[in-house]
DNA sequence: CAAATAGTGTCTTTTAGACATTATTAA
DNA sequence: TTAATAATGTCTAAAAGACACTATTTG
């Protein structure tokens, strides 16, 4: 609980914590899983802090599986934040939390103190997640990329920053596996890049140039869907992916 | 001095620091410079702590300027490190210290504890640097990319990861302009770019590539150089330098 | 005029981009 | 047979890549 944090100070590490920018994909819309502290009504992207038993990469794929049961997401570094203004311009204050929740926590506790940020994106495939706030927060949701609730920190600066990051990475990776079902169609795969990118691509040439990566399969099967023709089913090709992933594709769309 | 760092630990934020890759380019290698604490007879990258009213890049800065005496670098942060066995594994302990220096230091000094690294790489025109090491140093000095000698803690990935960001960006962003003199020949940024990317690159194609991006210019006068037909001098054209900074170009070589 | 290196142009291949028609299914 | 959406091929333009000869200077 609370108190967890509050007294177990000696377990985590300080000035240091990580944030993940946890995103799913539904319904042709970008989200991102967002958590309010209920402490203060502004949002922030879901994060904790580091224990000291466990490495930065373990931090943020724990602050994942705690809101959305998942193990072995795609987690990926972007950048981290540090400044002394982050949290002295939040009105993330002692005073605030007593105010609007009671609780009396010291001026000088540590979790008021300058802490750098290290940050991670991760992809969700949406229908699998489980959301779930975790202990000390008020909520924990998703939200539309394009129409964010009001922000603490300079956590807005970091999903915009998450947003580039993925948007580059996604021209040099072949991301989409971790937000697809296995099994996809083209159309879905199509609209999903139309999303992150947020630009139309051409249906031919997008077809074209996944295939000629080679990072797609057609399969034999077709989803059933009615009133029209049915779409091929598609997986992705897992050893090229892969490899991919690892010594990079140019996949400029 | 030591008592600085040592005795002033409030100064400082804990369990984080920067480390900062300094490259400089010289007589076609690539070189990087380390410092060698006077604790361990092992080398590591300049680094050091952050303080409380800095942001994190100002204290990648400051590491550079201390070292290099230089200001206004390119800095660019591309990964930070972290996990529990960074320090336990390398050796740097208060007993190793007190053989090799005589200097007792506590066991549980927060230097020992774990750290998080935020590292940076930064771009030097290396005929400007003047190394200096810094308090609490045994030497700082440049050594070739390609021949470090033994490193502390994970600074060899570190290192290795920041030549892969380096080639990485060197395809996206029009890096040179911090590793050359103001003026220099087609030869010269030819074999930069080809120390920086290990590999040849046709001399023709490569300028027509430069020259259509519009990011160097020709100028009116030949560096002197005898026995051979004298090459003209370039500079960088830097408004499109600038905003190929921000926005990006395709420069794959 | 010889030595040494600088400078440059053309042709070919590959890749990117624009673009519109036919195919399949269920109701 | 109609409604709805899936699937696909060709032509053009631009970019990348391969390749070798001429130019300029000094000694």
């Amino acid at each position: 609980m609370a108190d967890d944090i509050l007294n177990d100070s000696g377990k985590f590490l300080l000035n240091v914590a990580v944030d993940n920018v946890i995103f799913g994909y539904h319904e042709k819309e970008l989200k991102v899983l967002l958590q309010q502290p209920f402490t203060v009504d502004k949002w922030t992207v879901t994060g904790g802090y580091i224990k000291r038993t466990e490495s930065i990469e373990e931090a943020a794929a724990r602050v994942a599986f705690t809101r959305t049961g998942l193990t072995g997401l795609f987690l990926q570094q972007f950048r981290s934040f540090g400044n002394p203004k982050r949290v002295l311009d939040s009105g993330f204050t002692a005073k605030h939390i007593a105010e609007v929740t009671g609780y009396e926590i010291p001026e000088d506790s540590w979790i008021f103190d300058y802490f750098v940020s290290v940050a991670f994106y991760t992809l969700t495939e949406f229908s699998k997640v489980r959301v779930e706030k975790a202990e000390f927060e008020a909520a924990c949701q998703w939200w539309p990329v394009n129409d964010l609730p009001p922000m603490m920190f300079d956590h807005e600066l970091i999903i915009k920053e998450a947003l580039k990051a993925l948007r580059l990475h996604i021209a040099h990776y072949p991301i989409g596996y971790e937000l697809l079902e296995e099994k996809f169609t083209l159309p879905e795969i199509h609209s999903l890049y139309e999303t992150i990118l947020a630009k139309s691509l051409d249906d031919r040439n997008f077809t074209k140039k996944l295939l000629a990566a080679g990072i797609i399969v057609k399969l034999n099967e077709k989803r059933k869907i009615s009133g029209h023709r049915p779409p091929y089913l598609y997986k992705f090709n897992k050893e090229k992916y892969d490899e991919g992933l690892k010594s990079g594709v140019e996949l400029v769309f």
